[in-house]
DNA sequence: TCGTGTCTACGAATAAATTCGTAGAAAAAT
DNA sequence: ATTTTTCTACGAATTTATTCGTAGACACGA
């Protein structure tokens, strides 16, 4: 099965989605809203016909799927967050990194303030990449 | 000084400039050409007015310079690789992983086949990270 | 019942990125 | 000298993403 990649804004709806579970547009639409008032360098506010467009152009594309409950519909994510981000890495690495995944880790530990607990799970990672690598 | 947002198709051009140093159209022509015929999920080739139009683009946004030589314009970036990529990254950590480098960073290593020596210099940034944390 | 609000569907305006055709000037080739 | 090639500039078509207005259906409360 082939993963659509999503758009800017359709990343934003489906990070709702994937939080939330199954949900109306009303619920989307609130929570993207509420979402880009507590981020400066975010976009406008959409208006709730923006949103709805937005969902059933996913649907189309196979992001999201909709069941029926009385006259509204209930929109639940058809990608899983790991698989969508693991698409959307890999095309950005392409793209920005010339495919160096080393380069992009370097670049992405080096410009961030990594906590202890973020770095020890790093570290924790690595050592089990080595320790397959040796089998 | 403010970095300017390269789009993708900015981005391979300053790839070029970045590897190659100052060029003429001609050359980015080809050599973005080349790297597509390359390159199997890349874009069709671009016609040389094509290319032509994004650089001129690209002067008028300050992401490269130029000088005249004769009756030909020699191009040079005006931005750095590693301030770039920084933006981008930024910027993609935000959109497709919520701002947690963390996870972006497990995402990668999980993903992709890392070699002794790219496990090692991640090490060895984590523990510079680390002992720089303690001061 | 009648208005008001909430839903979907859908067309279309807007915006941003990309692509390319055409024209004119200058150089190079014949 | 004249034809062909190689530049730049620039307008405009195309494509893709985003935004929103409007219309019709239905429900709910006054």
């Amino acid at each position: 099965m082939n993963i659509a990649r999503p758009t800017d804004s359709e990343l934003e709806i489906l990070h709702i989605l994937w939080s939330q579970g199954p949900s109306n547009v009303r619920t989307v639409n609130d929570l993207l809203n509420e979402q880009r008032r507590n981020n400066p360098s975010a976009k406008e506010a959409a208006g709730y016909t923006t949103t709805l467009k937005l969902i059933q152009i996913m649907l189309e594309k196979g992001l999201v799927t909709r069941v029926e409950e009385g006259r509204t519909h209930i929109y639940t994510a058809s990608v899983q967050e790991r698989d969508t981000q693991g698409v959307l890495l890999q095309q950005f690495v392409d793209n920005a990194f010339k495919g160096s995944t080393a380069r992009l880790v370097m670049q992405a530990l080096g410009n961030h303030e990594a906590s202890t607990e973020e770095l020890d799970e790093i570290k924790a990672l690595i050592a089990k990449i080595e320790s397959e690598n040796k089998l």
